[in-house]
RNA sequence: GCUUAGGUGGCGGAAUUGGUAUACGCGCAGCACUUAAAAUGCUGUCCUCUUAAUGGGGAUGCGGGUUCGACUCCCGCCCUAAGCACCA
């Protein structure tokens, strides 16, 4: 037999299967049990696939194929989320068309996937950039802006001066912008929004329902921010001009001695006349709006100024108080403006310490007024000292307690005082949410037009549906010059005049790509249908997507905008579920040999193809798989990968030990084979790769002792083999005088009876520790289990002639004899 | 600072969820084969005491606790990584 030759065998196989269209399916079989299974389809970029996809991709393609063999009709297809800015950046720099660099990106894709023998049928696949697809995002945005899901608004946004475009909020990183690193500013733009707030609780609520990591569910729960409190309002004193705030502690309100507002809340500019110090006002605000949110929040030491002159009233205690503007206080959460209340929190009292403000406690961690009150007399003296220390600024009391300095509310517990002062003071409960709406507009060129025209006054119409696709025009130049690209294009304008009619202006902004994917695997299923986005009775047979593999970096953006798109489509009709994914698992970083990030600068990238050409495809997704747990972090060491091709050398090898159809394995494999048949499906079905595969290490080390393995035993390895390394085993699966392919097999049954082991090895024990072990025979009762343990030497020798208070016996394990 | 995850040999990592800690793989050492090397096979490989075997002691970040028995559960602390950033 010939040496494992793993390049000519894996080429000779993906060959084959091109040809026969192994990765077909039949989507309207209903005979079979349906399986849906997602990856996050990747971003064609010019540097081709790298190994977090190789990872990510390998493990839903085990998946994939151990589902198909255990005779599910299993759904498993890639795309492109081909809209973006690199290839617009490559353009700007090369003038060579994005649909072209798009284009040329996905071939190398494709072809690296199938070097891998990644097995996606490549004639199903979506790419976002396609008309015949992006029709069918603007359709659905169509249907959201008819039942009121998107707006308009001209609002202070995130502007990226490199990319010369706006980012939202959830795509910065650090202050600068998550694409290009560059420093962002802010800059008011119009832009439209999905309403993604209307869905907030329900986003929190589906959470509950589904089988997702419960860090990540933890993660959108926060990134939603829900919080339960009050809106007050507060006069200002001299005018008929109020403040509202939010506060998530109204039973606090009596110790409200300043407010703070955000540097660009509205009503500065209406009081400017009585600013007593108004230059100083107004070079704090500009150097406020020079800073990004984030350069606002992460200075350590809070900053703010006073507005001289004018003084708030705080509805409770009719107190006048001093008025503050400070960047701590951000506009766009809330209502832009606090009460602040520094006696019990943390923030206010760090900001009343450093500018010495008034600081008056009103919650006490026990009632301390009320003489019916049975404590003892040094407990509400040692009270009273400490609400003493909290006013001289020594503590800050952030916790829930009986309220004190509060009139006719002291003594009452802070929970229940939330809503009696509120009502008290004419506010009103609210909910407050972190979560703000999407802004979908981007002012660049490659990207999903907004199926937006404008009469001539200016009023925004939907492009008919019988115009869609509004296709995106090719007559463009990319140099970003601040200005959308598409107000360039002479063909947009002309289209528009003439469908529209004279004076008509087309929307010039396209959509942010997260909107593309936000729908991509409803499209799956149906790819080439021309009349819908997806037909009923394919939405029908393959939604919800069972499992969904891909990184935990998505759990804010990607993973929330699609489930935000379902739930709207739910609420249109669009869809018969509320939630896309049931299942869902990350997969964790590849790192390089050090453990370090693999980046371009650090110049520690490894191609896959190269690790491909010289291991062989089979043993790079084996060891991918076998390095650690699936969502752990993988380190891609070289040294280490010989281990896994060893052992796909072995299984070749071992292929001349085999014997004949009627030929036994000893008992000693057979056991052992259905024991590793078990585990490997359960460890396959939890996702728990690196297990499954050190079960086959195992196995195979035990068959190598052998002199003969029978082949059927041989092939039921092979079949567990065949999800990993679909390559080698096919071949050896031919070797053999089969003439399907083994990837159509069933998956192998295990046999319990085979599973059972005549004998035992049970540990004994004394006082916990071991001291020795004996064999015994399976079936053996347990009075005898423990008297033979009694009885060895060891033990004997252990127990020093004390009787044994105790003896506990875990069956076919263990006994433990307590002295 | 907050949140989440984690801390087990020289390294990547196992441990049936409270029952022999260190499976499997890498590396290392020795042996066999070879003119030699590579490859391959075999043996050994947590630390420590003892010349050594037998055997003993110790060890899953640190300190306590529960239990016949703890990597696993509880309390306190330390450290690492990732994410989030004053959310009123």
């Amino acid at each position: 037999m010939n040496k494992y030759n793993h390049k000519e065998i894996e080429q000779k196989w993906q060959e084959k299967w091109q040809k026969d269209n192994a990765f077909k399916i039949d989507k309207d079989d209903n005979s079979k049990p349906k399986y849906y299974i997602l990856d996050m389809f990747p971003y064609p970029s010019g540097d081709g696939l790298h190994m977090g996809h190789t990872e990510s991709y390998t493990a839903s393609d085990v998946y994939y194929r151990f589902k198909k063999m255990q005779g599910f009709n299993v759904l498993h297809p890639q795309g492109f989320d081909a809209f973006g800015l690199p290839a617009e950046n490559f353009a700007i720099k090369t003038k060579v068309h994005p649909a072209e660099t798009t284009e040329k990106n996905i071939n190398t894709y494709i072809g690296q996937m199938k070097m891998l023998g990644l097995a996606y049928d490549f004639d199903e696949k979506a790419i976002t950039s396609d008309p015949k697809y992006y029709k069918w995002t603007q359709w659905i945005f169509e249907q959201f802006y008819k039942n009121g899901l998107v707006y308009k608004k001209t609002s202070k946004t995130n502007w990226c001066p490199s990319c010369q475009t706006v980012i939202a909020n959830e795509q910065v990183v650090d202050g600068k912008c998550e694409r290009c690193g560059t420093e962002i500013e802010q800059k008011e733009v119009p832009s439209w929004f999905f309403k993604i707030t209307d869905f907030a609780d329900d986003l929190i609520e589906g959470l509950k329902k589904i089988d997702w990591p419960e860090h990540t569910k933890k993660n959108q729960v926060n990134w939603i921010g829900k919080s339960e409190g009050a809106e007050i309002e507060f006069r200002i004193q001299n005018s008929e001009f109020k403040i509202k705030v939010f506060t998530t502690r109204p039973d606090t309100l009596f110790g409200a001695t300043y407010m703070v507002l955000a540097p660009e809340h509205p009503i500065i500019e209406n009081l400017e006349n009585r600013i007593q110090n108004l230059d100083e006002v107004k070079n704090y605000i500009e150097r406020a709006k020079n800073k990004t949110e984030m350069d606002r929040i992460e200075g350590k030491e809070k900053s703010g100024v006073e507005l001289k002159g004018i003084r708030a009233i705080n509805p409770a205690n009719n107190e006048e108080i001093p008025i503050f503007i400070a960047d701590y206080v951000l506009g766009g959460y809330g209502t832009g403006a606090i009460m602040a209340v520094p006696a019990h929190d943390e923030r206010d009292w760090e900001f009343a310490k450093k500018y010495d403000l008034k600081i008056e406690p009103v919650i006490s961690p026990m009632i301390v007024q009320n003489p019916d009150y049975s404590v003892k007399h040094s407990e509400q003296k040692s009270v009273i000292n400490f609400i003493a220390d909290v006013r001289e600024g020594k503590y800050c009391f952030a916790e829930v307690g009986y309220l004190v300095n509060s009139g006719k509310f002291n003594d009452s517990y802070s929970v229940a005082a939330k809503e009696t002062i509120t009502k008290e003071v004419g506010g009103k409960m609210t909910i407050n949410y972190r979560l703000r709406d999407w802004s979908i507009s981007r002012q660049r060129y490659w990207g999903c037009p907004i199926p937006i025209v404008y009469s001539p006054d200016g009023t925004a119409h939907l492009v008919p549906e019988e115009h869609l696709p509004w296709t995106l025009p090719a007559d463009v130049d990319f140099v970003p010059t601040g200005t959308a690209p598409l107000a360039k294009s002479k063909e947009l304008k002309e289209r528009t005049e003439k469908i529209f009619g004279a004076g008509w202006t087309p929307e010039v902004d396209t959509m942010d790509t997260f909107v593309d994917s936000s729908w991509y695997f409803l499209r799956y299923p149906d790819p080439h249908n021309e009349k819908e986005f997806c037909s009923e009775s394919r939405l029908k047979n393959w939604l919800p997507v069972d499992l969904y593999i891909g990184g935990a970096e998505h759990t804010y953006m990607h993973l929330l905008f699609a489930r935000f798109f379902v739930k709207a489509m739910n609420k249109i009709g669009l869809v018969n579920f509320d939630e896309p994914f049931q299942r869902l698992r990350h997969q964790g970083m590849v790192l390089d040999a050090q453990g370090k990030k693999m980046s371009k600068s650090k110049g520690n990238v490894i191609n896959p193809n190269d690790m491909v050409n010289r291991f062989g495809a089979d043993s790079v997704r084996t060891y991918m798989l076998f390095a650690a747990p699936l969502e752990d972090e993988v380190m891609w060491n070289e040294d280490n990968i010989v281990g896994v091709y060893r052992f796909l050398e072995k299984v070749w090898k071992l292929n001349s030990k085999v014997k004949n159809q009627n030929s036994k394995s000893q008992f000693k494999i057979q056991n052992l084979l259905h024991k590793t048949i078990k585990k490997v499906s359960n460890d396959i079905d939890n996702l728990k790769y690196n297990t499954a595969v050190s079960a086959m290490m195992i196995l195979i080390n035990e068959m190598e002792k052998e002199e003969e393995i029978a082949q059927q035993d041989y092939e039921n390895f092979l079949k567990l083999l065949a999800p990993f390394a679909p390559h080698i085993t096919e071949e050896l699966w031919q070797i053999l005088g089969n003439t399907n392919s083994i990837h159509d097999e069933s998956w192998p049954k295990f046999d319990e009876n085979l599973m059972k082991d005549t004998s035992h090895t049970v540990v004994i024990q004394i006082n916990g520790k071991v001291r020795g072990e004996i064999q015994i025979e399976e079936g053996t009762s347990d009075d005898d289990v423990k008297k033979l343990a009694m009885e060895q030497e060891a033990s004997k020798k252990w127990m020093m002639g004390n009787e044994p208070k105790k003896i506990i016996y875990v069956k076919n394990k263990l006994v433990n004899i307590v002295i």
